[in-house]
DNA sequence: GGAACATCTCAGTGACGACTGTGATGTTCA
DNA sequence: TGAACATCACAGTCGTCACTGAGATGTTCC
């Protein structure tokens, strides 16, 4: 609880706003709690888009959406299965997720 | 690169989804260009309201809703200046952003 | 006490985003 | 080939949230 008050009480206008917008995307797509359970459950492999839905208890084409989001984002890419390739398996690309996870680290450093 | 694809397609119907609730919350505080930008601000120690305002180029209203939000989560509070009791200075409360760092951390695990 | 300052609270407005429905594309199997 | 399945893309609707403006509270200084 050391609270640095400045001595003088003057504002400093040479403080500048730092560079948030890597950090403002990454927090934006976490901020909903379906993209959030989805990055979260492909940490441990690739899920199905099928999967996904019955796991968030929402229907598939919303997940489709949220995925999009992710996948432009270059957070997540799609892969077909090779026994079946009706299923489209999602996994995540881990340099990019490590860059989000840099980049809100940033801010809560 | 290693995409382990289950052998069998069947839908994992055993799959749940994770709790992210907390990170969802952490995240939609970050989520906004200003919010995230103060969070990291206070990184280095208590700001003035003004400093903040004048640093984003935002009003101090504005700010002071932004601030509100964060006092709300826990994640900052304010406390006056003991020369000049006019200023209000925020700072971070560690252990809490502590809390959300981790939180956000365990989404992209 | 009164003026100027720093900040807060609240209500109103506008924009962005999430969910839905529908149609399209690609795949499997009979 | 046709039916069923898995998924995508897009447009519409509705709710939430950020910014604004105005008024209220607390502080300093004359």
């Amino acid at each position: 609880m050391t609270t640095q008050l400045p001595v003088v009480c003057v504002p400093r206008l040479d403080l500048r706003a730092p560079d948030v917008i890597d950090a403002v995307a990454a927090a934006s797509l976490i901020a909903d709690p379906s993209r959030a359970a989805i990055l979260a459950m492909l940490a441990d492999g690739p899920v199905c888009v099928c999967e996904m839905a019955a796991a968030l208890g929402a229907r598939e084409n919303n997940v489709s959406n949220h995925l999009a989001r992710l996948r432009d984002a270059g957070l997540v890419r799609a892969s077909r299965h090779e026994a079946n390739a009706r299923f489209l398996y999602y996994e995540r690309d881990e340099a990019a997720v490590a860059a989000a996870r840099a980049a809100l680290a940033d801010v809560l450093r």
